[in-house]
DNA sequence: TAATAAGTTTAGATTAGTCTAAACTTTTGT
DNA sequence: ACAAAAGTTTAGACTAATCTAAACTTATTA
């Protein structure tokens, strides 16, 4: 059974890997982690003894195939989470980070696949990333703002960039949430704003707003 | 901030100190956290340190004021995790005591809060304990068993006692639920079965399993 | 009431995770 | 290419929580 503490120093070296895979040296990690450089290489040394990553001296660290597993599951609960307290408990999307933080590391896979079933069963967590499935499978979608999406076309809201509370009560009032399939009308090349269609509904949206909002391709 | 084990400490000496106020010594302490008096020791010293607790060498321990609020806390995120896992994930009720276990450590009162609301302010958990409010007051109420519930009258399903599947089916089948209320149609001396009414439809219900049902009285 | 049993505390050690300071390796830039 | 800078590892120390073994205190009971 791994420490909270080690699965978050594996999600740390997952994320950076993602955007630097060649190199997730211990600097990037201590940053991360908000950690010494130091206590970094104490433990990457006892990940690499339990074969969760590579790990050759002075040269940097890489995720096992084990390692990269739990990593992927932990985010899996991490975003399993964030859509609960979003959806269900009515949290803004700004507010979810550091309590999903903690609920990632409870353990117990009947317990996530139970929230995932009620949930029912979602493929993107608030902010528009996906959700890995129980078998670490991640379906990577292409991530668009609404504000380059063609004009005629229909899409689907996954998340939002930025999430003042002016903008979550704007989203709300025009009942536009996560999952909402919204149609691109026309664009006004002047200032950039569009109008759009959501539940038959029309609405015109602003430039600001549109470069705020993810969306997918229907 | 309080560790998950002097959490777990403090919770223990409460509930230690709820059957046998009197003696809530190192050995009780001990086997309730299944580790070793030595370290209880060591514990209680630390705690009685930061004020949580009351201790004098040799002679026990009680809870301060700090150290029952944070006690109380405790037992009121259990249990509001319980009836989540129940009602929401529909978990049996005998599986959520070890999940709840990691949960009720989660640190967020808007969470709790929220999560409260969410479940519709519950007064019970599934096994028919009263959930402290926010302020740390308990509505101790009779938790009587169905059995013992007298003619003609009208109550409340709080709990179960037992919980083995095939029981936990049978109030399945019959709609039998935390909340229901029952009314007692009849008695019967020979077995001690006895015929109720939930919904306006009767079932007739044996010893065995009103002996297993907690309610209270309307 | 004194010996024994039961329970408690202390002393010293261990493990996980962290730190600082010093030593070491790699990279960079003239 | 080699000195300086940047980055990494090691050594030794610290805290939290635990343990065993020994010392100590309280309770029991013959």
């Amino acid at each position: 059974m791994l420490s909270q503490t080690e699965e978050n120093y594996l999600k740390a070296i997952y994320s950076i890997g993602l955007s630097k895979p060649k190199s997730v040296n211990t600097t990037l990690i201590a940053k991360k982690m908000e950690t010494k450089p130091s206590s970094v290489t104490d433990m990457i040394q006892k990940l690499a003894e339990k074969e969760f990553i590579h790990y050759e001296k002075y040269k940097g660290v890489s995720l096992t195939q084990q390692g990269k597993k739990i990593a992927v599951e932990i985010i899996r609960k991490h975003r399993l989470w964030e859509v609960f307290l979003v959806n269900k408990l009515h949290f803004n999307w700004d507010e979810v980070h550091e309590i999903a933080e903690q609920l990632e590391h409870i353990k117990s896979d009947a317990l996530i696949s139970k929230l995932e079933e009620f949930l029912d069963f979602p493929k993107h967590d608030p902010h528009g990333d996906p959700i890995p499935d129980e078998n670490g499978n991640i379906a990577h979608h292409k991530k668009i703002m609404l504000s380059s999406v063609e004009t005629n076309t229909h899409c689907i809201v996954i998340g939002v960039k930025d999430s003042s509370s002016s903008f979550l009560k704007f989203l709300d009032s025009n009942n536009i949430q996560l999952g909402s399939t919204l149609k691109v009308i026309s664009k006004e090349e002047f200032d950039n704003s569009m109008l759009i269609e959501n539940n038959n509904i029309s609405i015109s949206i602003s430039n600001q707003i549109s470069k705020n909002l993810f969306v997918k391709n229907l």
